[in-house]
DNA sequence: CGCCTCCTCTAACAGCGTTAGGGACGCTAC
DNA sequence: GTAGCGTCCCTAACGCTGTTAGAGGAGGCG
């Protein structure tokens, strides 16, 4: 059976989840392959569309399995509950979110959008304020993950500095938190994100609450 | 005179400005500096450690101009500005906030660090909320700078797409908000990155009104 | 049979980060 | 005075990258 560009996409995926954004070379998915590099510029227009083709299907899991909001249900925890998905989806992957960042969205996203948008809609916002909203959450969202990527990028090499109390007297605050959160485990990353979309939230609380602002 | 690694710095910081993060290449900016590519090992490790340095040299600035919450200031206009001000250093730089966010944290970056979270503390946050609402609105701000690149990079090529109104019936409240914003000028990028901060800062104004929560 | 389209190949180009090894300059010590 | 040493730069080369040119085999259709 000839190759299709979904089998590419495909193992360009699963690359990707191997070797990381830096590794994922057109021979070495060639060769994953089972073909010489070039022949992938037949199903593919260039290494920059592939990477379009591969953050879509990152993502198009995490659109498609989306529950509209159920009647009666809180939309400040179902836009909780999305960003956070989405986050997830990003964080999975490998590099995922610096792949996402990079490239232009599809139209299949736009439903996925006026959908979000018209939830918020009805829970009171503004168009503007909606989109910016929808905007602001994606902003964090994919900014979380990419530094999540890098950090653990950085985490793989030698730390060259122990990262103890090396200074508590001078930074006391900093000595505080580290005392207050404990050593950093994984699961910190995600109360960042949980924290920044909570107040988010809350801003948009208060703005409801409050429309003279 | 003999170079110095500053002026490899210096020297980078110029080229990421002229072709972008793809364009830098060590053989290239050797070629700007009337040397082998080679000798830049002497003043540098490495083309990651490079990036390091150039990511400290962008940031620097930001850093050092950013004045103390002044007495009697609200704090929450001082946060505001000062993630403006970040972001709008990350922006003005082409590609600035991929080769941040990918690189570690220097130790010169602490101080500045402990400032702000003890500005947070004072204003009544505990040493864990103030922690988890400085690293939310440094993703935040990271974020919409990969973003305003991505999309800046992209707008660069022929744009595939007119943007036209090109579904308004399927897609009703994307159409109200395009008729709401007007075209999508240079200045919208800004307005989100606004909003966003105006949320977190008023979800913290919330949570410091009422601390049950 | 000939043609056409799909799909894959080999060969090659220019460029990349990085390493090995060497050579010229100037300071310091005997 | 000269030997040694650290500093700064060089050429040559390795194996890798994305990408293009051009050729060729397999299958369907007139």
């Amino acid at each position: 059976m000839a190759l299709t560009r979904d089998d590419v996409v495909d193992a360009a995926v699963d690359l990707l989840a191997e070797v990381g954004l830096e590794g994922l070379s057109l021979r070495r998915l060639a060769r994953k392959l089972g073909v010489s590099a070039p022949t992938l510029y037949w199903h593919v227009a260039d290494k920059r569309t592939l990477l379009d083709h591969v953050a879509e299907r990152l993502l198009a899991d995490q659109w498609r399995s989306a529950p509209p909001l159920a009647p009666g249900e809180d939309w400040a925890a179902w836009l909780r509950e999305r960003a956070l998905s989405q986050y997830r989806a990003l964080v999975t992957h490998r590099d995922a979110a610096l792949v996402v960042a990079g490239n232009r969205p599809t139209d299949d996203a736009l439903p996925a959008v006026e959908a979000t948008m018209a939830t918020l809609v009805g829970a009171g916002l503004g168009p503007r304020e909606a989109f910016l909203t929808l905007m602001s959450v994606g902003h964090f969202v994919i900014g979380s993950a990419v530094e999540y990527h890098a950090e653990r990028a950085r985490a793989a090499e030698a730390s060259p500095v122990p990262h103890g109390g090396h200074d508590a007297a001078a930074h006391p605050t900093l000595a505080a938190v580290a005392t207050a959160m404990g050593p950093p485990d994984g699961a910190r990353h995600e109360d960042v994100v949980r924290h920044g979309l909570d107040l988010m939230i809350d801003g948009l609380r208060a703005r409801l609450a409050d429309p003279a602002r």
